[in-house]
DNA sequence: GGACTAGTTTTGTTACGCAG
DNA sequence: CTGCGTAACAAAACTAGTCC
């Protein structure tokens, strides 16, 4: 694949970021293989189907102080998929992990949850997951495994996923004295609502009649659930929403929708180039990008905006994650 | 106005050890 | 297995530039 960003020179800062990424794909590697092993063992959509209100907000937030400013609104008024990343939470990836579990299950009904969280005679959520956790030890004793450090990893975002901040998840056991997360239920996509109170429904697997936005099984079975970043994740949910709407065909949005219905700032926004490396999303300048009108005049008014256009390569998915980042880094580096 | 880059600050999860 | 306090840390968020 032919990357024209590649003929650029690699600056001391772009070098950092890649060899940090680098270093996080080799102590993620063995998870990774082993995750796509579970994954093959249990039952699975067909593909990750998520409901609009998860990255897409009908009613723009509102836009604090100077419009002019471009800032991201508040968290609480961006969309869960924008709202859930955390410096290194795996929160949004623990939910789209189990959506498409339970999507295997009968469209129209309320899906349980059959796996349990932690135990090693059979499949379950932990197996399902990969970080970058290691073993430690102290001395030669008193050691933290890495099962033991991703079942804490799953217990801190089903905490997050469950408080009212999110609602999106309900912890039938909550309050037994043991086992307080087995056999959480998942709650509809859009979680709390903007304005405050309760997201009053259980997720519901959708009908093959809904038309979803949605993403190729490859994510979760052939790794790069594990290994994207979540601004990443959100930057495909975006993208795939899009298409949804707009068929497939390349896509942009403009800045105001983009900050105000899907939450998605700059830096998500920068995850293009990344994605794109990938071999994920196909980037198309505007050819009439460089006019000598430097006056922007409305999108509504059928004018070319001056504007990346974007496509999903679902393909892409397709090919395992890990061999893939790593050679793109490789190239990149060399 | 938008794409892009570099550098800095903020954020809040995670790692960790230990205790109950 | 669960809870707690602390510190480390990575990613997000922000600031400030350039260029067209």
């Amino acid at each position: 694949m032919i990357v024209f960003a590649d003929l650029l020179p690699v600056s001391e800062g772009e070098r950092k970021r890649y060899e940090a990424r680098r270093t996080k794909l080799e102590k993620s590697e063995d998870e990774v293989g082993r995750a796509c092993e579970k994954f093959a063992e249990i039952e699975t959509g067909k593909l990750l189907r998520v409901r609009s209100e998860f990255m897409f907000r009908a009613e723009p937030a509102e836009l604090a102080g100077d419009p002019s400013d471009r800032r991201l609104p508040p968290q609480q008024d961006r969309p869960p998929a924008t709202r859930l990343p955390s410096p290194r939470g795996i929160a949004l990836k623990a939910y789209l992990t189990a959506l498409f579990v339970v999507q295997s299950r009968t469209p129209g009904t309320y899906p349980g949850n059959t796996l349990p969280l932690n135990n090693v005679d059979t499949v379950s959520w932990v197996d399902l997951i990969a970080t970058p956790s290691q073993l430690s030890r102290k001395g030669d004793r008193n050691y933290v495994t890495v099962r033991d450090k991703k079942v804490r990893q799953l217990h801190s975002a089903l905490d997050r996923l469950s408080g009212d901040a999110f609602q999106l998840v309900h912890l039938p056991n909550r309050n037994k004295g043991r086992g307080k997360y087995e056999g959480f239920q998942l709650l509809h996509e859009r979680g709390a609502p903007y304005g405050g109170g309760d997201n009053p429904d259980r997720y519901m697997v959708p009908s093959d009649q809904e038309h979803l936005p949605w993403l190729p099984a490859g994510l979760f079975l052939n790794g790069w659930i594990h290994l994207l970043e979540d601004t990443e994740i959100g930057f495909l949910l975006m993208l795939a929403w899009l298409h949804a709407r707009f068929g497939a065909q390349p896509v942009f949005v403009a800045s105001d929708i983009r900050l105000r219905q899907f939450g998605v700032g700059k830096d998500a926004y920068e995850a293009h180039r990344m994605l794109n490396r990938f071999g994920l999303v196909d980037v198309e300048e505007d050819p009439n990008r460089h006019l000598e009108d430097s006056r922007l005049t409305g999108y509504n008014e059928g004018t070319m905006p001056k504007l990346h256009r974007f496509e999903l390569r679902r393909e892409g998915f397709n090919e395992q994650a890990v061999p893939k980042i790593r050679s793109a880094i490789e190239r990149r580096l060399r």
